[in-house]
DNA sequence: GGAAATCTACTCGGATACCGCGTGTCCGAGTTATGGTGG
DNA sequence: CCACCATAACTCGGACACGCGGTATCCGAGTAGATTTCC
């Protein structure tokens, strides 16, 4: 098992779909689909990402998720405290005042200031905010895009605009 | 909640106590009630740390633990690994492969080498790591041994021994 | 008096329940494009 | 030909189960020490 959950991993995944000049905005439902997960559970996790000012959903029957701010501006940090809500990596629970020789009556001393063992914690959960925090999206995609061919983003779009297409011509009002 | 468990800051707060030279072991249960916490708890934890040759366990009736290496020997990630069992921060599952444009057959480029999102969680992963790699139990106990009074530590070994020698008259073969 | 046997209490260690969060699913409210209709 | 309206499908968003890991607890096997007993 991991610290982060798969959603995280769904978040950031969507996001990078979500990167370049879209024609439309992409439902969740296709993201799922383009990427082989399950439908209900993207449907989840993007409103996470919407509360927080991350992506911007539009509503309706063409409505979809965009991207909120350019990529450049959209940290991976950012993505992870959306969706996990900012859970520290340590949850002190001051037992340096529970000694039995303090006797329920923990001494100043005992209390004062920030737990050694906390204070460990705090900074390896701050070298490890500070690494998320500056690798933004926009570096996820340039990595990505770098390798895929330069075809690849040309046919994204298509199958997006394809299956909006199907859909309108599989549901005809009459035929 | 925390990404840390309970069980990572007993274990840390146990093993604060064995620095020094004891003249006895401490067994799990002085452990626990010395600090206020649940002796059935610590009783769990500690055999994992001796499974990682952090301490090593006497048995008897005066048996208990002591630290099996130098305080100064033992950092923070190695009891954290030891009580959490090596999680990776983030387990990707190769979501860049499951494409609905690839059809199954996903192409060398999109899973060769290591996948963008993989490779930033790695890096914060290896940044937390290496904070607590870099902090010994040693740290900590002077830290501890800075604030409190001289006479602290010598209090601490009355009350164990004291334990001890409670039990012994509490309990004689024959009054 | 000394040494061996026994016996007890205490220790570790693992196997056993309970609980909460994360994962995954489903259904309802709201909105937009569409097709028909009337002027 | 144009504007309006009713319809229907699709969208988001939140409420509902299931499973698993973590938390907390208990009990059994094993051992060191102390007492008793025998020589």
């Amino acid at each position: 098992m991991a610290h982060f959950g798969s959603s995280v991993e769904y978040g950031l995944h969507c996001l990078l779909w979500l990167v370049g000049p879209l024609a439309e905005p992409a439902s969740s439902r296709d993201l799922a689909e383009l990427q082989g997960v399950s439908p209900s559970f993207v449907a989840k996790i993007l409103p996470k990402l919407e509360k927080a000012g991350i992506v911007r959903a539009s509503e309706g029957v063409r409505g979809g998720y965009r991207l909120a701010a350019f990529p450049s501006e959209i940290t991976v940090l950012a993505v992870v405290d959306a969706i996990e809500g900012k859970k520290p990596l340590f949850d002190c629970r001051e037992i340096r005042g529970r000694c039995a020789l303090f006797r329920g009556r923990a001494p100043a001393w005992s209390t004062d200031g920030v737990c050694a063992i906390h204070a460990v914690m705090l900074r390896a959960d701050q070298s490890m905010r500070n690494e998320l925090g500056h690798t933004t999206v926009a570096d996820l995609a340039k990595t990505v895009a770098r390798k895929a061919p330069p075809s690849f983003g040309g046919e994204i779009r298509n199958w997006l605009v394809g299956r909006a297409t199907a859909r309108a011509e599989r549901a005809p009002r009459r035929s």
